[in-house]
DNA sequence: ATCCCTATTGGCCTCACGGGCGATATCTTG
DNA sequence: CAAGATATCGCCCGTGAGGCCAATAGGGAT
């Protein structure tokens, strides 16, 4: 099983590498530090597997994803994430990622994941499902196309005018696109908006 | 030099192992998953460092870090962060931490931190000290108490009716606070105080 | 082919927000 | 002691924000 790995950080890298020296069957061809190098690599060296942080500089994993895919369709992705916000898995999931795990989570629960996905099928840790199915809870990070694009640009600190106009239609189109916004975050006002909308992941 | 290692994440966790493991010097005595659990720890078994990850859940490392050197006045603490914005180092140089170096950086950097640290010293990584002397950037991080009480509040989507009622002070007092904290941050609406408030790291 | 749901678009109305400007008491710091 | 930062409160005023209601187009379901 020929892996790369990519993540920003070094220490996490390391972790990795460690984590996986005594296994055999797994080979780490090579490591990126993020999407750009990633995909520089993927260029001349061809992988089964790659262990995709989403969070990097620049280029950031989700950005990557579709791209890694696209390019070169025999190629899984696991999602290596610290997030186990469901906003950030349905995404993820949703973009054509074969297997969610948690930093926190340990050696064998990696290992699992990489032996399941390599297999050919899909990998989403216990707990990040677990979330994932939670009925009770606000489904977040089901906004439509639109309502995303209203929602990045107010974390920019635009006003109902000035997104009117980047977006090319009118205050009052912008106004109900908010309010379907509040909604479906369970919020009441702008402010709010922006925080749960950072926080789980949406934006940024 | 016994260090202790408080990180949520066991990649990291594995990582760091594995990055001091060749060098005799470095003894590490303990794991703490959180800052309960280090403090926990501490109790039982001194160390001479302990390598602190400012998000941790429940207890953050920014949390037990007073806790510690309350407590336990000889031990040194060094910041493992994943950012080098300018508020965090601040906080986290005022709480009393020797050191602060980021999760990317390689084995090297943070070997040199370690040294300096358990000489007496501090270590700021190059990156994150160039950041923080920054004299053009707006001094984001540097925030009243008072200031952070009503950012957070705003930032649970409260009008300035309910922070007045929420703090006990008018709500003359409230927008007083506000104006100051949007000329601070630069910014011209609350949604974008909130939004460079959490991508800054000063709530949440 | 019809019905339903969602996405997307829009107008009207009221109140909260934010700008401008000023004021007082405390506390640190040079 | 003077100077500056912090925290407190007030009034005015224009406009942006959010609530209420409505219409059109497209994708699925039966």
């Amino acid at each position: 099983m020929r892996l790369i790995i990519a993540d920003d950080h070094s220490v996490v890298r390391d972790g990795l590498r460690w984590m996986l020296s005594d296994r055999e069957e797994i080979d780490i061809v090579a490591e990126a530090e993020d999407g750009a190098q990633l995909l520089e690599l993927l260029a001349t060296q061809s992988a089964d597997i790659v262990l995709l942080d989403v969070r990097m500089p620049g280029v950031s994993g989700l950005d990557a994803l579709p791209e890694i895919l696209n390019r070169y369709p025999e190629t899984k992705v696991v999602i290596l994430s610290m997030h186990d916000e469901p906003a950030y898995v349905r995404r993820a999931l949703s973009l054509g990622a074969a297997g969610y795990v948690l930093k926190s989570s340990g050696r064998s629960e990696l290992i699992r994941a990489l032996e399941e996905v390599a297999r050919g099928g899909t990998y989403v840790q216990g707990e990040v499902a677990a979330q994932l199915a939670e009925p009770g809870a606000v489904r977040v990070g089901e906004l439509s196309p639109r309502e995303l694009d209203v929602l990045v640009l107010m974390a920019r600190g635009m006003e109902n005018k000035q997104v009117a106009r980047a977006l090319g239609i009118s205050e009052a189109t912008v106004k109900t696109h908010i309010k379907s916004i509040f909604e479906r975050l369970g919020v009441r006002s702008r402010a709010e908006a922006v925080a749960v909308g950072l926080r789980t992941g949406l934006i940024e």
